[in-house]
DNA sequence: TTGCATGTTCCGGA
DNA sequence: GTCCGGAACATGCA
């Protein structure tokens, strides 16, 4: 599931860990550990307070201290990153470990688990604050917060479709596939348009719903199936647009599943 | 059994 | 040399 406001919502469970000391650390799969052996990933968690967590794009950042009330720039950060599949859960009632469940932070007040099933991606281990900037740095600018311009000449940068310009996180930050059908379904604008030749009335109408899309899926911490919006009919072959009720398509664009209105979205 | 999945990375052709 | 689209990746499910 996880794109900018799945993320969203594992940044606030994570916050419901902040302040809480890692008594224990359990890797029941060392496969999502990425760059760093269990045994030093155990080492340089356990002990530590969990901080204030961050998120930029879909990427989830978790600072440790040791002693004192804020985290050291030279202090380990954790980094999360969900894949398609993986998750966090706070659980603070001992409630039974989910199969998928990969690592386990174990503080005083309840446990942080990371749940993930196909393990693309996984936990980073950082040295420090320098560490955490450069991933930060190799994405564009995170999609909940972008101006207007900024979009527009990132948009313009490259004559690639805008949806594969827009699912690219070295770009913007955050969008996933279901993020962007719905954006471009909302502004009208047609997933295999040049990103290029957006006129600047399309980027404006491209920035207003992707900041819709996300303030309001954030909100709930999942894209939400409703009614009205495209992402609910995603799944049904035969639905119609929510707007028009035309008949809605189902094409392969930038080697995804896409899900557009050919009559609100023409070329 | 087959195809598909809301993630990224890598390869090859234009 | 750069840019872009598609395949590949690992794993479970409909």
């Amino acid at each position: 599931m996880p794109e900018l406001p799945d993320v969203e919502g594992f940044r606030r469970v994570a916050a419901r860990a902040a302040g809480g000391r890692v008594r224990r650390v359990e890797v029941l799969d060392a496969g999502v550990l990425n760059g760093v052996t269990a045994d030093r990933f155990r080492r340089g968690v356990r002990g530590r307070v969990l901080g204030t967590p961050r998120r930029h794009g879909k990427w989830l950042a978790v600072p440790l201290r040791t002693d004192g009330r804020r985290h050291r720039a030279d202090e380990p950060v954790v980094a999360f990153h969900f894949g398609m599949t993986g998750g966090l859960q706070w659980c603070a009632g001992g409630e039974p470990r989910h199969r998928f469940d990969r690592v386990v932070l174990a503080t005083d007040r309840g446990e942080l688990r990371f749940r993930d099933m196909r393990k693309l991606q996984g936990i980073r281990l950082l040295s420090g604050d320098d560490e955490l900037d450069a991933l930060f740095a190799e994405l564009g600018p995170d999609a909940a917060g972008v101006a207007r311009p900024e979009l527009g000449e990132l948009l313009h940068g490259s004559r690639a479709a805008v949806k594969s310009r827009l699912m690219d996180q070295t770009v913007v930050a955050g969008l996933g596939n279901l993020t962007v059908d719905e954006t471009l379904w909302r502004a009208r604008v047609h997933p295999s348009a040049r990103s290029d030749e957006l006129s600047d009335a399309a980027v404006g109408g491209v920035h207003q719903a992707m900041r819709t899309v996300l303030r309001q899926s954030s909100r709930a911490g999942y894209v939400p199936g409703r009614p009205s919006w495209l992402t609910g009919h995603r799944d049904d072959t035969r639905a119609a647009c929510p707007r028009c009720g035309t008949r809605l398509r189902r094409t392969r664009v930038a080697g995804r599943t896409s899900v557009w209105c050919p009559n609100c979205q023409q070329r």
